[in-house]
DNA sequence: GATCCATGATAAAAGCTTTTAGCAGAAAAA
DNA sequence: TTTTTCTGCTAAAAGCTTTTATCATGGATC
């Protein structure tokens, strides 16, 4: 009895099974006008029977809301932006609403394709994301119809931002190492173009003040490897900890430090930043470093662009949501484990 | 003039502004029916000037077709989903069908929540994606009004499949290893429940014949370190290369292989699986591995389901793409790099 | 008995597009 | 001149749902 036919059933279906009219069977489903209650069992019951379930193009095309989102995403390789898409797919999916992804490629052409499909299909808003690479949106995303959220990129100067906090992702790091005993922490990070890699190290000098040094280079190993040679080749004091801009980095470092022969964590501690499990807890011994709550970045960004659709306010301007620090054993922090 | 108003334009304003009927200006506007050519192209730059574009909405709930599929998959982590994907979205965006993306995290309401959602939305089609897991699909897929097409993951019988061609990209390596004169070849690999390490370690069986071994463990770094020790610490000959069923493994493999003071790739060379570029790259010597084409496997997957959902015949059961040799520096062919 | 109100239902419109059937006029054929 | 055939265009319907306005009925009030 349950939809054997071809044809997707529809509200007329249910109206006719239910003896009522079309108008009566959707007050009853949804609850709206006055209906008795008996009917709107019956009808309900018998929607159920049959298999009904709304056109969610029908619905869309009269509230002038698809239940969509959009996420423009130029991050084809994903570690940062998929468990930031699962976050927000699975905040929206239980308010019915689903997302178009929608990979750029950092091509113009592809982006602008893509941008124009989401706006036909009348999408409610756009999340646009990208790497930490400080590039502006591939299109023109500042006047369009539908609000726009932006993640790990920054908007124009009054759109609504979420970006880990930098800033107290690298404090908490500090601050773990201090903790710990240490006193000449070095820092060791990416590019100096990228962003987050400034402010961290800004973070990092405030905290750690006279004889702090940052080095700059960029997201690899191999930079890693090759910062810890040149400290450990000049002359002078060596550091007792060593701060990373990212686990790859992080494990660069360890890395050319046991070639050295330098004890982790009793020589030298380690902290890494990214928390990518398939590099912090295949280091030896496996990496302490710091979580940017991918997931929850996704929650709230999902969240807010849904507040948005439905006209709510939300607080415009960059909100940093805090990072966490994840304990391992690269710092000498035995008695909690992971 | 471009759409200055809060509304969007309708085909009913391009009418009105071309001084026709809305049946002229579809006409017009898609080439359907018969026009003047003078017509037509005055319709056309009418709805160019003020910024027409057709509603995917409306458009789909009359021609049964959203011209949008749903990419349902559980793989959370995206090494293999996202770049899938990509290549799913890249192929289709030029066909004009976006992309749901659904993470369902293993968790059955979640799935059947998103299929639900898909449903209603009128998706032409659907691909389901898993990790390398032998999972069923977390929810029922075998009876639905709309294609299917399994990646990464087995349907029913006669369900379209696409996998990659893991008993060929074994043979790839193993023929690498051989062409470069090793003779001695050892498979270390991932768990033996996993379908592609069983066939993968099969097709080196095959391929080695007398005296080769496959040992079995995890998709770790940790195991291929691990499984190096107890070879090169038991007696008998020691291998003069090794194969392993991913890039990880074969990391662990590496730094194994060095603290042993073995010479890579003199003493042995290896040969990894997946060329996953974070990995691949960093290992030193940088690693020669078996590309799985997951971006070639989206393309075709996305042809597939529009194929399909269009009505077109596409051949059933299990298609597996060929992997291809990326030639680093692990075993030593130093005239090729990458 | 006439008026008013509340209740529970319904018809019709709106949302935007595509498609079908049909119409008016001109050119061609008889 | 009358009939046929094109040509270019249009009105209307269909697709499915929600919402607005309306209607019928029975009970309460005067």
């Amino acid at each position: 009895m349950k939809n054997t036919g071809d044809r997707r059933r529809t509200i007329y279906d249910v109206a006719k099974a239910a003896g009522v009219s079309i108008s009566t069977a959707s007050n009853a489903l949804n609850g709206t006008g006055r209906t008795n209650a008996e009917t709107r069992e019956r009808v309900r019951r018998v929607a159920e029977e049959i298999g009904f379930r709304p056109n969610a193009l029908a619905r869309g095309l009269l509230s002038k809301r698809s239940h969509a989102i959009g996420m423009l995403t130029n991050d084809t390789y994903g570690r940062l932006t998929l468990p930031m898409a699962a976050g927000v797919s699975e905040v929206l999916v239980d308010h019915g609403v689903s997302v178009f992804l929608c990979a750029t490629n950092n091509d113009p052409r592809l982006a602008q394709l893509h941008l124009e499909a989401l706006l036909d299909r009348q999408v409610d808003g756009i999340i646009f994301t990208a790497t930490r690479l400080d590039l502006e949106p591939p299109v023109q995303l500042s006047r369009l119809p539908i609000p726009v959220v932006y993640v790990f990129a920054e908007g124009p100067a009054d759109s609504v931002t979420f970006f880990p906090d930098d800033e107290q992702g690298a404090r908490l790091a500090v601050d773990h190492l201090k903790e710990l005993g240490r006193s000449r922490i070095l820092h060791i990070t990416g590019p100096k173009d990228y962003l987050a890699a400034r402010i961290r190290a800004q973070s990092y000098l405030d905290a750690c003040g006279d004889g702090a040094e940052a080095m700059f280079g960029d997201w690899s190993e191999e930079w890693g490897h090759e910062a810890v040679q040149t400290v450990f080749a000049r002359p002078g004091p060596k550091p007792d900890a060593i701060f990373c801009g990212s686990d790859e980095i992080a494990r660069g470092v360890i890395d050319a430090l046991r070639d050295l022969n330098v004890e982790i964590p009793t020589d030298v501690a380690v902290v890494g930043f990214d928390n990518w499990e398939v590099v912090a807890r295949q280091t030896r011994p496996p990496l302490t470093t710091i979580d940017m709550e991918l997931k929850e970045l996704g929650h709230r960004a999902g969240l807010a662009i849904l507040s948005l659709s439905k006209g709510e306010p939300v607080p415009a301007g960059i909100t940093r949501l805090p990072c966490r620090l994840v304990v391992r054993q690269s710092c000498g922090s035995p008695l909690q484990s992971d």
